[in-house]
This record gives structure tokens, C-alpha cells and sequence, in this order.
DNA sequence: AGCACGCCGACT
DNA sequence: GTCGGCGTGCTC
């Protein structure tokens, strides 16, 4: 008999497969699924064994043995692995990166995969009585034990330091026991239902079981939340596992907490913010089943489960949800295809759903569920456009929008302000020569910030120091130009001494618990004004702003991407319906040079629906997606020409096929970025199948083109810069 | 992606 | 005379 050969996926990004002689005695453990050391070039890589072995047939080829197998029992299961593989062909990514995408850190590099029993602290009667004795100078094993006594369970959940922990063991007056039965611990009752979430749920449970998808589109406050939880119970009460998808890292606790006051302490996290350990542990434990519900952002999608019966995605029009480098996948996506080959349920959940989710719904592929009221029963908030033409603006804000601030604060309600910005101004610019400052490596300027008292570019990240004078012709004052939430923030903190001002953004999120206490502030009407970045129209829930203030969204209607309209609308919606309290209509003011722009006046008019019903009409006349489908071929090099001369050639290897309209390739929305001058060629196909097998076709030829350029393919792409 | 091999400038 | 610059070539 030949010797055998395994196909081994290995984590570089080479779109060929990798065969490797089996020696007999490690032949019994070789399944697909299964990890391998394997010899590659001069080092040793950890791949993925995802064929069958096979007998080899052809003399010609050289052949490296496998070092080792490296797990018992395949790592990644039948569904997780031809998962991967879909989304390797969909996406033209090699699978041993999309693999490696899908394996936590430690077991992507061949560690064991020991799934610990779960463990729970326990106070001893030793420690029972320690603490009545123990003297108050020892204050962190005091207030270590008095945590366990008050309740912490789970040992993620048992706030101390490993030192003290240690040292208590060491005492013996903490030990830890088995926690296997897992009992639900604090299971709190259901939300009574209003009407209109009664007949969703109908709506959500009814008919034909299996997969399904239903897009749940329900208004900020119209209660989505609780139906996850019912659906979820009922997937639990079955046997089976649920996938929660959110967003945004900072949406993770919130959420787990509150399906674990519901659903029982099983309910684990997974993101990025947690440690590797964490990861790979809930990762094995939704793999073996012991864990009903992982809560996660969107590498979760990649979470093997035992028996997945549903998966809910939250804020499903989430821009978030598509990975923007590297293997750039959709999760919400991806999400479609887990539920569909496990025939599982799927619920898209968005007050502002994506034009492709509401296309699907139409044309009877998702179930549409609608919740429209909202529970307190406030009338959804009005937006009035603000036209700050000819106004005079104090650090962006015009006089009608200042004192509708006054009001509000006088009357002792909360107020929020959103600007799409980050830093004190985006500009910077010398009055005497109109010098401004720009980035060495983008064709970009950079931003102000006035807090760290530096220039730093948005786009790479290089950074200097505020120049006091201008470098160019030496005048002492330099203008920052335009406004971001830093300049906002000290405006209102001049304008309001006695207030409490705070900032929301990616600035401010440097620690990990950081965003929750000024949430809890927030929350507590301990802050006054809250002024931020989309990171407000994310889902958290503040429920006492009387007042909601957009500075601008001008900037999405002379954005050049075609999706800039539709996530202005979204965004907007979201901030709005941050406004209004139980009983009590919201007050939005969205400031514009562009009062009488037509989308905008509609979205004002008739809302989301109405802006996004003509956003569709416009995609289907102009045949943009959701009607056609999009990759983008994307290529960088340090010099200009050789990006345009590989995309000139690639599309002369696409030009012959069928089906597809190929446009010319053009420099990137930001030619040069980090250094990198970027160019970008567009396909465009009616079938989803013409631009998959093009692709695949002109792949292993780009590959041989690719000669000092670096290129990426993006399927789907979310924007065309 | 790594990692090596391979030929041309400023240093112990 | 070497250390090291990154060009390009290969990985079963």
C-alpha cells in the first residue's frame, strides 16, 4: 500500500494546500478537525489536518513527514471546520488564516486543548471565623472574604488578586470545590410583555421550526432585549446553545449580566478585551456544551458549540460586524450561513436594520417582525433640523441649539451631544500663510488634540507636538479649524462652570472599567452633559436625556460612498432615540448647512423607514447592492505606479469572463496611507456566482502578478475607500 | 507571513 | 576587511 497523506491547512497566507506524509504510527489519531505540528520551510507551524488522509498516487512530488498530532479528539468540529472552509471560498482568504481567525491565541499555537472543570470559592468554617477575628489592618483578605460571603460564585467572578487568593488557600480559610451543577443561580421572573411584544414573539415563534431568520425591527426602547431573553430561554428549555452577537466590547457586560440574572451563571463572554485564558476557556466550554449562551462581538461567530439552536445579532446594521483587515468576513453574514447548515434559528435584531437585511425581509427571505412602540409608551422623539447657515457658532454650536441647552440644564435634565469626531479640531491652520498641518505619511491632516497637547494622525496614528508657532512661516497663532468632542466638551465646560461635562470616545476608553462608571454616572444623573462619538449610538440605554444634540451630519451627504447616506440615517436615528424618558417626548436638534437636502428632509419627515424605502429604490436604479454584489480588489506598494499596474493587469484577466462589469482601477479615497500609496479596482456582478468564480479564477494569478505590491481581496465590501 | 539567501554602503 | 540594508523566492 502507498503512504498516506494528510492535507494540512497551515496559518500563512498561501491560497495552496500543504500535503504531508503520515507515518503509520500517528495514522490512527488523523482525522480532519485534528491539529498537527508540521515541518514548514526551516521552522514548525501548528496547522489543521482538513481532509481525510489519502493514499499518494504521484511519484514526483517531495514530501515532508507531520511531526506530531497534536489533540485526541478533532479540535475543530465538522461544522466549525466547513464553516471555515465556506467562508475561506466566499471571502478568497486562505484557510489556514481563516482557521487561525477562528482558534483562540493559545490553541492556534498547538497548546492543549483542558477545558478546566468549572470552580467555585467556597469560605471554610476556618475562614468563617477568621473573618469575625481578623484584625481591619488586613484589609485586602478582608474585603476578599467578605466578597465571598456576599455571594460571588464563579471564580472569574471573585474579584482578587491572586496573591490574596493564594494566600487564603494557603490559610485554609478559602478552598475551592467542583461547580458542575451549575445551578441557575438568582434566576430572575420574565418582563411582562406589552401587546406589541406579545404579538412579535407570535411572530418570532410561529411557523415552521428549523432555520429561520427574522429580522427584528423594533424602535430604541421597544423592548428587543426581552424578546432575545424569551427566545433564548425557550432554545435552552429545548437543550440547546445560543450565540449572542453584539457590536461593541463595551456592550458585552451589560448585556451577559443581564441574560445571567435570567438565564443562570452559565452565560459566559467572549471578545477580544477578555485574556487569552478566558477566551480559550469559554471557547472549550461552549465546544463541549457546558455553557448555554456566549456572548460575543464578532469573532464569537467562530465559536464551536455542541448544539447550537440559535443565534440572535444584535444592532445588526453594525458596521462592526465586517472585519475591515486582513480576512475581511461579515459576522452577521457568517451568522446566516451557521444558522442555515444547522438549522437553527436566527434573529437579526436594529431599530435602523442595513438596506440588505430590510431587502431580504421584502423579498420573503427573513421574516419581518416590527415592534414600533415603545414600552413606556413616549412618543418616539422628533427630529428638527437645525439650519446653522448664517448663524454665528460658538465652537460649532448655533445660538438655538445653546439655548435649548439652557433649558435643559436648567431644568435639571440631561443632555447629549454628538459630533462624529475625536479630538479638539481636525484642522489646523496658520491664519498669517494658511499653512496646516499634515500627516508625512497619509494624505491626511491631523487632528488637534488639545488634552495631550499633540498633532496625531487619524488614519496611521504617527503623532508630534503641538507646534506653538507655525513652522512654516513663523507666526505665533495658529486656528484650529472645525470642531471635535474635545473642543465640544471645553466649550460647554466654559459655558457651564457648575455642570458636570463628560466625553464618550475611543480616547476615553483606555481603561477597562472606565466606560462603565461614567455609564453608571450617566445613569445616575451624576453628569449633566454627555458629549460623544457613535459610540452613543451604540446601544447603551441612558434613560434620562431630555435633549439630544447632532452637530453635524453634513458630512455623509457629499460623502463619494454610496453606504454614507444609509449609516448617516442609522446613526442618527440611534443618537436620536437616546432622547426621551418615561412619559416624556424627546427633543433632537440636528444642526445643517443642508436644511433643505432631500434625504435628509425625509429621514426627518417619515424617519428611518421612509429614508431607507427610497435608499433601496436608488440602489436598485443605480444597481448597488443589496440588487448586485461588490468585491473590491485592494493594492498598496510604497510607489505609486506598481498598485495601478497590478490592478491594470488583473483586470485584464477579469474583462474576458462573464457576468461581471469591471470598472477602472482608481487611486483609494486616501491615496497614500502609512506610507503606502493605496489604488483599488471594483467588480461588480448581477449573480453572487459570476464573482465568485472570477475571483477564484484570477486568484493564483494574482499571486504570480504581485511583485513588490501587497494586495487583498474584500467581498462584500462595507465602504470603497 | 516568516525566514533565508544575496549582493552593495558605513563602521569595530 | 565585516555588519547589515531590504529585494526576491520559497514554504508539502
Amino acid at each position: 500500500m502507498n503512504p498516506l497523506l494528510v492535507t494540512v491547512a497551515v496559518p500563512v497566507p498561501l491560497y495552496r494546500g500543504f500535503d504531508y506524509l503520515l507515518p503509520a504510527s500517528l495514522a490512527a489519531g488523523a482525522r480532519p478537525g485534528v491539529r498537527v505540528r508540521v515541518p514548514f520551510g526551516r521552522r514548525k507551524l501548528c496547522g489543521v489536518i482538513v481532509r481525510a488522509p489519502f493514499e499518494r498516487v504521484d511519484d514526483s512530488q517531495d514530501y515532508r513527514p507531520l511531526d506530531a498530532v497534536l489533540d485526541d479528539a478533532p479540535l475543530l468540529g465538522a461544522e466549525l471546520l466547513a464553516l471555515c472552509e465556506w467562508a475561506a471560498e466566499y471571502y478568497r482568504h486562505p484557510l489556514g488564516e481563516v482557521i487561525a481567525a477562528a482558534l483562540p491565541g493559545s490553541l492556534k499555537h498547538g497548546d492543549a486543548a483542558v477545558l478546566h472543570r468549572p470552580q467555585r470559592w467556597q469560605l471554610t468554617p476556618d475562614g468563617q471565623q477568621a473573618l469575625a477575628t481578623l484584625p481591619g489592618r488586613n484589609r485586602a483578605q478582608r474585603s476578599a472574604l467578605e466578597a465571598l460571603q456576599a455571594g460571588a460564585r464563579g471564580a472569574g467572578e471573585w474579584p482578587v488578586a491572586p496573591a490574596i487568593r493564594a494566600r487564603l488557600v494557603e490559610l485554609g480559610w478559602v478552598a475551592s470545590v467542583a461547580d458542575d451543577a451549575r445551578q441557575p443561580a438568582a434566576v430572575s421572573d420574565p418582563l411582562p410583555l406589552t401587546a406589541a411584544q406579545q404579538l412579535a414573539l407570535h411572530e418570532l415563534e410561529g411557523g415552521e421550526q428549523g432555520f429561520r431568520v427574522s429580522l427584528l425591527e423594533g424602535v430604541t426602547g421597544s423592548g428587543k432585549t426581552e424578546l432575545y431573553l424569551r427566545r433564548l430561554q425557550a432554545s435552552l428549555d429545548a437543550g440547546r446553545q445560543a450565540l449572542v452577537l453584539v457590536p461593541e466590547i463595551s456592550l458585552t457586560p451589560q448585556l451577559a449580566q443581564r441574560l445571567r440574572e435570567r438565564l443562570g451563571d452559565g452565560v459566559l463572554s467572549f471578545h477580544s478585551g477578555m485574556s487569552e485564558g478566558e477566551r480559550e476557556q469559554a471557547w472549550l466550554a461552549a465546544r463541549e456544551g457546558t455553557t448555554p449562551v456566549i456572548v460575543g462581538t464578532r469573532s464569537a461567530i467562530f465559536v464551536p458549540f455542541a448544539r447550537l439552536g440559535l443565534i440572535v445579532v444584535d444592532e445588526e446594521h453594525d458596521a462592526s460586524y465586517k472585519q475591515q483587515d486582513g480576512f475581511r468576513y461579515s459576522a452577521r453574514d457568517l451568522a446566516v450561513v451557521r444558522a442555515q447548515r444547522l438549522k437553527a434559528e436566527l434573529i437579526l435584531g436594529s431599530a435602523t436594520p442595513s438596506l440588505e437585511s430590510l431587502h431580504n425581509a421584502q423579498a420573503g427571505r427573513y421574516r419581518h417582525v416590527r415592534l414600533s412602540e415603545r414600552i413606556h409608551a413616549q412618543a418616539p422623539p422628533r427630529i428638527d433640523l437645525l439650519d446653522v447657515r448664517k448663524q454665528t457658532l460658538a465652537h460649532g454650536l448655533a445660538p438655538p441649539l445653546l439655548s435649548a441647552l439652557d433649558r435643559c440644564l436648567e431644568a435639571g435634565d440631561q443632555a447629549l451631544l454628538f459630533i462624529n469626531r475625536r479630538g479638539y479640531a481636525p484642522i489646523l491652520l496658520c491664519h498669517a500663510c494658511g499653512w496646516q498641518a499634515a500627516c508625512a505619511h497619509c494624505d491626511a491632516r491631523l487632528t488637534v488634540h488639545r488634552g495631550r497637547s499633540r498633532l496625531i494622525c487619524h488614519h496611521c496614528g504617527a503623532q508630534q507636538p503641538l507646534p506653538r508657532g507655525c513652522p512654516s512661516c513663523g507666526a505665533a497663532e495658529l486656528m484650529p479649524l472645525g470642531q471635535g468632542t474635545e473642543r465640544i466638551e471645553q466649550a460647554l465646560l466654559n459655558r457651564y462652570p457648575r455642570k458636570r461635562i463628560e466625553r464618550l470616545d475611543s480616547d476615553r476608553l483606555g481603561r477597562r472599567h472606565e466606560l462603565q462608571r461614567l455609564l453608571d454616572d450617566v445613569r445616575a444623573r451624576r453628569v449633566d452633559v454627555l458629549v460623544g462619538t457613535q459610540i452613543l449610538a451604540k446601544g447603551h440605554d441612558f434613560p434620562n436625556l431630555s435633549l439630544v444634540g447632532i452637530v453635524s451630519a453634513d458630512q455623509a451627504l457629499y460623502g463619494a460612498d454610496f453606504r454614507a447616506i444609509e449609516r448617516m440615517g442609522q446613526l442618527v436615528t440611534q443618537v436620536a432615540g437616546r432622547a426621551g424618558r418615561a412619559g416624556q417626548r424627546g427633543e433632537v436638534l440636528l444642526q445643517t448647512h443642508e436644511p433643505d437636502h432631500p434625504l435628509l428632509r425625509l429621514l426627518v419627515e417619515r424617519g428611518y423607514a421612509g429614508l431607507s424605502a427610497a435608499l433601496l429604490n436608488e440602489r436598485r436604479e443605480a444597481r448597488l447592492p443589496p440588487f448586485s454584489h461588490l468585491a473590491l480588489l485592494r493594492a498598496e506598494a510604497r510607489d505609486a505606479a506598481p498598485p495601478m499596474h497590478f490592478l491594470a493587469a488583473a483586470r485584464e484577466l477579469l474583462l474576458p469572463l462573464r457576468g461581471l462589469q469591471v470598472m477602472e482601477p482608481i487611486p483609494s479615497g486616501m491615496e497614500r496611507r502609512a506610507g503606502f500609496v493605496r489604488a483599488q479596482l471594483l467588480v461588480q456582478a448581477e449573480q453572487r456566482s459570476a464573482l465568485q468564480s472570477a475571483l477564484a479564477a484570477i486568484v493564483p494569478r494574482l499571486t504570480e502578478l504581485a511583485r513588490g505590491v501587497r494586495w487583498s481581496i474584500d467581498v462584500d465590501p462595507a465602504d470603497l475607500f
